[in-house]
DNA sequence: CAAACAAACTAACACTGTTAAGATTGCCTA
DNA sequence: TAGGCAATCTTAACAGTGTTAGTTTGTTTG
């Protein structure tokens, strides 16, 4: 007698075809991008009708958003393991690299998390913005620990915003192609990306 | 006798299709999103067979990337109306202002020239990723005009970078709604905006 | 054990990008 | 001025997409 986990032999009641549309979901958007997310191919990999998936997800649409929803754990897991164990600066620093990190080693994913379709998605399922932007909140509480009060001027409120535009900014310059480590003398992504915060920071 | 240009009322030959074609695109992306731009609506629009399009581009890639292009014109433009008759750091800041302003007005087509895929398409063709980054390259004459030494640290070489991810990660979390300057006390986006700029510049 | 309910199924719809094969046209040459 | 040719457009079709309607199955509850 299964219970409500994994799969059930005779066809119907898949046990928890939920779940496992989610994580089918993600791996052909890791492995074969965007294009090749259809509803149809990722049934067919779980061996199931065209039709099932509509019995747990209204479209489309909501199906994406619940992948996006997974993604963020990954990302805030991602940014919170480069910044363990450092303090101040260091932590802001960790962060961001984990931040870029991310985005290196999930760019369809990352990019479906950036899209405003599924922000606007997340707002009318009354999820709060902030559970997507766990990587904000991260950042704000990095800047709480660690003021920019050294690099002077005023109106440091506004640290926060610029901090996150230019590590977002950075993330997809990268995954995207349009910025390359080689064209200023770096030969590894990860040294790059460091330089570069530290510079942003007044290391 | 019609020249080359503007329609021809007996159906065949249009007069300049691929122009149409473009602009027609142009026009559902920027009044109906990405969503509605299809072939066949193009077509339709302009009034032409489904198939007419493929005889002047190889497929809807292609045709977007032509979009792009034309979209590279207006964001370069965009940027330097708001920087003329300015200098040094009122120059940048007026760049980065027209970067923002163009993204906000015309979202899906900014959306659209952030593509991987265009870029990629763009390559293709042959064409340097600088028609791409007309931007880019406005950027890095105002900063060799306006060098940001008075922020100390070194190699300032990755200046233009950071203020390149700065602007352009501005650009997009505005445009996704991700961030508003409500958030801030601001209740326009063009003070935010400057605001954030003079800060980052720390004029 | 029967009834009710959730979750799967099959079949169909309108739509998409794209291609093949044929029709029409304007231009260039003889 | 006539004829051919290449470019440009047409219609018709294909496979694939998201999505819905109606049906069947299995589980659970009374």
């Amino acid at each position: 007698m299964p219970t409500n986990e994994e799969k059930d032999a005779s066809g119907y009641h898949h046990g928890d075809l939920r779940r496992a549309l989610i994580g089918s979901a993600i791996n052909i958007l890791e492995s074969e991008g965007e294009a090749a997310l259809t509803m149809r191919r990722i049934a067919r990999d779980i061996g199931v009708s065209q039709a099932a998936p509509y019995s747990h997800f209204k479209n489309k649409r909501d199906l994406l958003t619940a992948v996006c929803i997974e993604g963020t754990v990954w990302f805030g897991d991602s940014m919170k393991a480069q910044a363990a164990g450092k303090q101040g600066l260091e932590y802001l620093a960790g962060l961001a690299i984990g931040h870029v990190q991310f985005a290196l080693e999930h760019p369809a994913l990352f990019r479906l998390m950036s899209t405003r379709d599924v922000s606007e998605s997340l707002d009318e399922q009354g999820n709060l913005p902030e559970i997507f932007n766990e990587g904000y909140q991260l950042m704000l509480s990095g800047l709480a620990a660690a003021p920019l009060e050294h690099l002077g001027a005023n109106e440091p409120q506004l640290d926060a915003p610029i901090a996150w535009a230019q590590i977002y900014g950075l993330s997809n310059l990268l995954i995207e192609g349009r910025v390359t480590p080689e064209t200023y003398g770096f030969d590894n992504v990860a040294q790059f990306v460091d330089a570069l915060v530290r510079r942003f920071l007044r290391l």
